[in-house]
DNA sequence: AATGATGTTTAGCCACTACTAATTACAGTC
DNA sequence: GACTGTAATTAGTAGTGGCTAAACATCATT
């Protein structure tokens, strides 16, 4: 078979470290094997040797003792994963009913397994989402991906009115609190104070007035 | 903590090996060593090795050299797998519409994964079905389980009619086979002919005649 | 009761993914 | 430019799950 030869079949340790590597990417953070440990809950002795592995199987472009940077190969590989992680988020919350704090680790989880076909499927039912239930944008068919920066709520002024479009994912903690005071997507809500000294930010939403830390707002997506 | 302590997080192997056990125990064949590396497609000692960590782990009973039968935690938790087997094969073919032939590979991947809160959701939104596409019966949420033998397409006489409820899971190109001459779980068939010296049986179902071989018939399951 | 075919287990190996302990490289400070 | 603290890597180990080759049980026969 002289052809490309795609010939995947990454493990599941293989595809989460790639996420991490392409979510640190996203961020604009360099990633070390430190950065990485952290991500995977794992020591690093254990993100050196999978950070070799990956070198070795292409997808990323290894420096040692500087980090690594996905190669075109691994990029396409994290979006497949990014893909499939977010079309099920979607999936969970609009067709099971499951809520913005659950669907995450489920997804973490089904995303290793899902075939093609399944994927398909779950694309066509949803009528091909653009966009996760946290807001974040879901890689089409041919791994393209929407979004750049975008406003938060830290950009508001007192009086200014948004609609939520993006809350952070991944800490279910952290989403059912949102949830609490109705910070979600789709969500209208008012900047009402604006506390000096970096202090916290106030919003009205559909749940009465709550004020939160700066370094939360700046989280949460608004348009 | 002093309570029966459940506390499993078994390995997918560990649960692939136990279905297979199941799987013979309910067909009454004795779960010996080559009869376990067939079905799960490993080499004899492999499936010896694995039989020793499942009696370790108190799935089941091993006497060397004459083979394994599940305890009764061991049942369960074989239970728990074929449970969640069949209720995503039932949510896949219904509620997003793939064929019985592609559920099954699915299933197998899909059922070491989901949560406990995601089955209930699934068994909720399918209205707590009792069978899988195939016509296998689904335990319950107590792992109780329905059906014991049932009357197959070999104990019709010709002229008799009756309605198609199961068919044989986990062979897809047989099941490709199976709907293409519409012999599927609902279908209504009347046998027309029945071929002497063990010769094959012939029905007449929706899309026309068809001639199958005894064996074949013995595992369509019928009403 | 001995033999031989068949089935099962043991021994020794490999890949994957994690760990701890010890070592080495790098970068910033004096 | 040598020193020191942090980060990264190497070395050695463990558990899971697979393999082949060789040894060993069991059973049906003679």
């Amino acid at each position: 078979m002289p052809t490309g030869d795609h010939s995947k079949e990454l493990t599941s340790a293989v595809e989460d470290y790639l996420k991490a590597v392409y979510a640190l990417d996203v961020e604009g953070k360099r990633a070390t094997t430190s950065a990485l440990a952290e991500r995977m809950h794992v020591s690093a002795p254990s993100a050196t040797a999978m950070m070799k592995r990956l070198a070795e199987l292409g997808l990323v472009e290894r420096a040692p003792y500087r980090g690594v940077v996905l190669t075109k190969k691994g990029r396409l590989c994290a979006l497949e994963v990014v893909r499939h992680h977010r079309l099920i988020e979607r999936y969970l919350a609009d067709s099971l009913g499951m809520s913005l704090d659950e669907v995450h680790a489920e997804a973490d989880k089904l995303e290793h397994v899902i075939s093609e076909e399944l994927e398909a499927r779950i694309d066509a039912a949803l009528g091909y989402p653009t966009h996760d239930p946290h807001g974040d944008p879901i890689p089409d068919t041919k791994l393209r991906i929407a979004d750049g920066p975008f406003r938060s709520l830290v950009d508001l002024g007192p009086g200014d009115t948004a609609v939520v479009v993006r809350v952070p994912d991944g800490d279910s903690e952290l989403l059912r609190y949102l949830a609490e005071i109705a910070l979600v997507p789709g969500q209208t809500l008012e900047l009402t104070r604006s506390a000096p000294f970096g202090g916290p930010l106030t919003v009205r939403t559909g749940s009465g007035e709550h004020a939160i830390a700066r370094e939360l707002a700046a989280t949460v997506g608004i348009v």
